[in-house]
DNA sequence: CTTAAGTATTTGTATATGCAATTATTGTAT
DNA sequence: ATACAATAATTGCATATACAAATACTTAAG
């Protein structure tokens, strides 16, 4: 009854290494980042967003960056920086201050606070990652990793 | 005199390798699945878990499987699975039915016309991920990405 | 100078997703 | 047999996040 269809059947070779390289990366990243936010919940009332955007203000020159810079290098979009950064302004981590030289800019800056947190919250944050991703790799696969993704990144 | 902190402080170096391993992860993979996910859904209305589900019952025995296998393949939580179904089910891609020998279990199986727009969105999904992920790295750093992310996952 | 185009951020709204509680069913111990 | 724990899925609710439109300001063109 069934004819032989000489068009290959794009679900032939579903499990090529190729697919399966892709399934893997979505697998290992959801289950790191949830093991991840999880510890991060714990320890703190902060996501793995918020504990990227504390890390990068706390990295920045004077502490401050502008929103949108943060939205670009957290790969996330402009309305939900915003709505993150209310999240954290209500905590008061940080503040946000119209720029004077361009006043449609907006100046984030990590406060006393917000350093505070973060200092007090990153030792758990780096054994979470430790447990969960450094100690699982060697330092050379770590490096590895870190070359293909941002490869993928770019 | 004042006390000379010994203490390391958790801000500095926070430019290891084994940080920015941790950055390129989560900026590379956001990348990837925001470009993969814009061009999946400009060729059908599906997301990449909608996507994931069905190719996964499309690989399944009987083209069917339980919703809480499916959730574990794909690092989802139960709700979150059983709201997904429910979108695809409204869009008849699949159905639900009650297992006769345990009945609080449910069977998703594949419907036909969930096997036709599988078969007619996977060639785009397949160049969409040749263009973003597998044709930036090589075979070996493919298979070596694949082994790495399948490490951080168990 | 005035208008138009461009840029930075925010807001309205829709949606996806998770947690905790609930429902329905099955297995087990007394 | 009955009660109690375990399991599978679903639902109520809360929240994070995105897209598109709106706002506010700046820059460029005429």
């Amino acid at each position: 009854m069934a004819s032989k269809k000489q068009t290959k059947d794009p679900l032939d070779g579903l499990n090529s290494y190729k697919q399966i390289a892709f399934g893997h990366l979505l697998e290992g990243y959801r289950a790191l980042v949830n093991m991840v936010e999880a510890d991060l919940k714990s320890h703190s009332n902060l996501g793995i967003s918020e504990a990227e955007v504390l890390i990068r203000l706390a990295n920045s020159d004077g502490y401050s960056m502008q929103p949108g810079e943060l939205a670009q290098q957290c790969v996330m979009s402009p309305s939900g920086c915003t709505r993150l950064l209310d999240r954290l302004e209500e905590q008061e981590l940080i503040t946000r201050a119209t720029q004077i030289e361009d006043r449609r800019a907006v100046v984030i800056k990590l406060t006393g606070q917000g350093l505070e947190t973060l200092r007090r919250m990153l030792p758990a944050h780096y054994e979470s990652l430790e447990a969960h991703m450094w100690s699982k790799l060697t330092a050379d696969e770590l490096k590895t990793l870190s070359k293909l993704m941002a490869k993928l990144r770019d």
